[in-house]
Order: C-alpha cells, then sequence, then structure tokens
DNA sequence: TCGTCATTCAACCTTTTGGTTAAATATTAA
DNA sequence: TTAATATTTAACCAAAAGGTTGAATGACGA
C-alpha cells in the first residue's frame, strides 16, 4: 500500500494532530479520551482523527458505541523515506543506511 | 535554531513544493528556472518558494537582478527526528541509530 | 537612456481548513 | 421503554491556501 505523501504531511502539518500521534503512541483510545486534554470541541477533534485517518496514519475501529483509535506507525515510512532520501541523510552512505534498516528488520530485505 | 514543525510538514505537504525540493537537490535554481517545468505562473511559484523560505527548507539570495534558491538540507532535521521518534524506527535500537549516525558524522558526538 | 529580463506585489477568486453549535444516530444500561 | 453515553453530521463562519492576471520594481545590456 503506497501512502500519500501529501495526506500524511498535510495531516502532520497541525500540531493537535500531532499530540493527538504522541497520546497513541502510549495506546489505543477512545474518541472522547482524545478529545479530553484539548480546549475544543468534540466535533473538531473527530475532524483531525477523520483526517489522520484517511492519511492512514492511524486506523479506527468501532466496538460497540466506542471507537477506538489506533495509530499506524508503519504509515510514516514512506514520508520518513522520503525526508531521509534529503537532510543529513543525504549526505551520508545511502548503502550503508539501507543495510543498518535491514538489519533492523525495517527494511525487507 | 528550532525549526517549526508546522511549517516544514506544512510546506512538504504539497506535491509541487516537494517537487522543487527534490529539482534543489541538484543543484541552487533561480526562480525562473525553478518555474519552467511547472504548468503554473512564475507568480504562484514565487508563492511556493516564499512558503519554503519560510519553512526553512530553503534559502534565497539575490544576486543581481537573479534570485537564487538554495536548498536547506538540515532543516529536515527536526522533523526527520520527529518523525523517527514514530515508524518503523520507533521499533528498532534507537541507540544503535544514533551511533550509526554519529558514524556517518551527521550527528555530533 | 531605453528596453528587457527576473521577480514580486496587489487585487481578486475559489476551495479548503479549522473551528463553532445543534441535531441526529447508535449503543448500552436501568 | 427510556435515558444516558459516544460519536458523527449538518449548517455555518472566518481565515488561509493556491491559483490567476496585470502592474510595479530593480538590475542589466546595448
Amino acid at each position: 500500500m503506497a501512502y500519500d505523501l501529501d495526506n500524511i504531511f498535510a495531516a502532520l502539518g497541525d500540531s493537535t494532530r500531532r499530540e493527538i500521534l504522541i497520546m497513541l503512541l502510549e495506546d489505543d483510545m477512545a474518541v472522547t479520551d482524545v478529545a479530553e486534554p484539548f480546549d475544543m470541541s468534540l466535533a473538531a477533534i473527530s475532524k483531525h482523527l477523520r483526517i489522520l485517518s484517511k492519511s492512514g496514519l492511524i486506523v479506527q475501529e468501532k466496538r460497540g458505541r466506542v471507537k477506538w483509535c489506533k495509530l499506524q506507525v508503519h504509515a510514516m515510512r514512506d514520508a520518513s523515506l522520503w525526508m531521509e532520501s534529503f537532510g543529513q541523510i543525504e549526505q551520508m552512505n545511502l548503502e550503508a543506511f539501507e543495510k543498518f534498516l535491514q538489519s533492523e528488520e525495517i527494511l525487507e530485505k
């Protein structure tokens, strides 16, 4: 599955959404609990979650009346790899980096 | 120098701007030359370049009547590191990764 | 000095974004 | 069955994004 860089980067371009992702790093959460720390309506958070879902950075699964939000760490890979082709990693031995990723079982060999 | 993740990710959330960055990876370019491959007015490209400048992903330097655009690869580091706290790299040995970056002289020791 | 080239600015337009509130929908508990 | 809980939808709003065209600015070359 190819993730859409437009949607991923745009989703990450909002600090509320980045904070939500950090919260979800801890554990899966219900929508109401995600909204709790924010000074913002539930509807607004619901929209943010929709954007995060569309980008693939989270998935939402409904169990009963509760919709659980789950971080999808692998969705960040495409964007992360895109960035790695720039920046600090641009200057380094990309082959060595790929080997390193493989050794960490990040990339298939 | 702390880069603003909002601005960086938002800047990256547009494919025109990402393409511009890729072009600049090759070499520094004048505004007119950046605009050439795009089916878009020069004014529009000028705006995109302004957004990229504001995010720190490029710098623009005027020499004579030509304004040169130069990629700032290090500006991507903050965003890249943020992402690395997630995703594939979350699961891997971060210490090893840092050592790897150091060995590539990417990070100061 | 005059025309041309490189770039931006200004005014404008449409669509998207990020928020609101109030009503609607589903599910559960009493 | 009824009330409460969890979440989304709908209608709305202001501001920002991404584009246009045409005029303005500034530097260069003849």
